[in-house]
DNA sequence: CATTATTGATAGTAATACTATTATATTTGC
DNA sequence: GCAAATATAATAGTATTACTATCAATAATG
């Protein structure tokens, strides 16, 4: 994939400054992702930002206006990567199975570093994202914030599945709520278990939750 | 259910001085409730409740240290609730599947008032479940929350409604995942089906989340 | 009715989430 | 290569928040 002239797009209202055209925006995203990872959201500020990366806060709010702007720049940027996994990972299939089982795999499983996007470590973001992602859509803003466009990359990698299942089996009622339910629930259920162990189940391998929902899944639709 | 004595028990790690000792503390918990609901969490302040209850914020200081800690209360209020409810909802059936219908129909259905708890509007106690418990959860001090048993009511839930899928079919791998699927998800769809119309299926019946659940459970475990 | 516990009234503090201003680099167009 | 425009640094300042502290007034209890 090195090479690859692939861009992540971001809607340009969830910024003030796009991050990605300067040094300083870039070490300001990955530094975010670092310290966010590291103290919680709640603990971040912009003022720690600016000493880790040795420029004073008001820098930082020229790209952005709110530490919360942040992390919705980051959580769109999650989900606009996620959709282009997608697209990639299941367009050699030819049957709307295969392609149910990869997106599944996809979206279920631990993440791997991406090479393609080097300001961005994808592994410890996915960690921010189940962390704290909830965030961003449990807030008063969110009904604002879904008409500037912000959840559309998530929608997107809704829709795209569930249209898998709509080919697979057209009269199946609910292929929304189904797919809702696993990208959610995969986001949740990887959260519980690393801080509930008895909340899941026994096994402790990296596929049990891709597992779960394949099992789920295939037998829900049929 | 008038005039019967329960008392829903929240631990004692979980305030400072209990709530229900006194006439003000049960107007902090009531008032909460619906302040939390108007403005949001982020919004919500002590020095607001202590105007709408007429008491300076230090005096709301005396039962809680925090307005996280109030959140806490009220979660941990909220699945011990849960799960009277649920024990009582399903006791009077002999046979497991009619014991899982219930339940799924329980904490999949929107809550309606219960007259038992008079401080508590359990309706607005469930919107704030919905719309901010996940604070709760997704936040540095987890950990140390949950070893002071803060989340055992909502375990309780789990394993209560996990049994019940045991008994049904034994061989099953995963009643844990799949319930916490189903709690979990049914508080999220409705989150979302709120915000994100589209994002769910199109008939927007009352039903619809207990009847999607029911359907994909039933069918995971034969 | 004296002691104790509870609440009210008020003040104060450190940190947070910004905004504003001016100086200094750095880039860009010509 | 230099002026003009732009980006960043350095610093200061403000309103709000999330508490803590103190002491007086009131209510409950024995």
């Amino acid at each position: 994939m090195k090479n690859l002239q692939i861009h992540i797009t971001v809607s340009e209202d969830l910024y003030l400054k796009n991050p990605e055209s300067s040094v300083l925006g870039k070490k300001i995203v990955s530094k975010s992702i670092e310290l966010i990872d590291q103290l919680g959201f709640e603990a971040f500020t912009f003022k720690k930002l600016g000493i880790a990366i040795g420029s004073p806060e008001s820098s930082v709010y020229r790209y952005f206006d709110s530490k919360r702007s942040l992390l919705v720049y980051l959580y769109a940027w999650y989900w606009s990567w996620m959709e282009y996994r997608l697209v990639f990972g299941t367009i050699n299939h030819t049957s709307a199975k295969e392609k149910l089982k990869s997106a599944i795999t996809l979206l279920c499983s631990p993440i791997e570093t991406d090479q393609t996007f080097e300001h961005i470590d994808e592994v410890i973001l996915n960690r921010i994202i189940v962390a704290e992602s909830i965030k961003v859509s449990h807030n008063k803003t969110v009904d604002e914030q879904n008409q500037k466009g912000l959840f559309n990359p998530f929608k997107q990698v809704i829709e795209r599945v569930s249209a898998f299942i709509s080919q697979i089996n057209p009269d199946y009622p609910y292929p929304n709520m189904l797919v809702f339910a696993m990208v959610d629930g995969a986001i949740e259920q990887s959260h519980f278990a690393s801080h509930f162990p008895k909340t899941t189940d026994e096994i402790n391998s990296k596929t049990i939750i891709a597992d779960f929902y394949t099992d789920l899944i295939f037998k829900a639709i049929q």
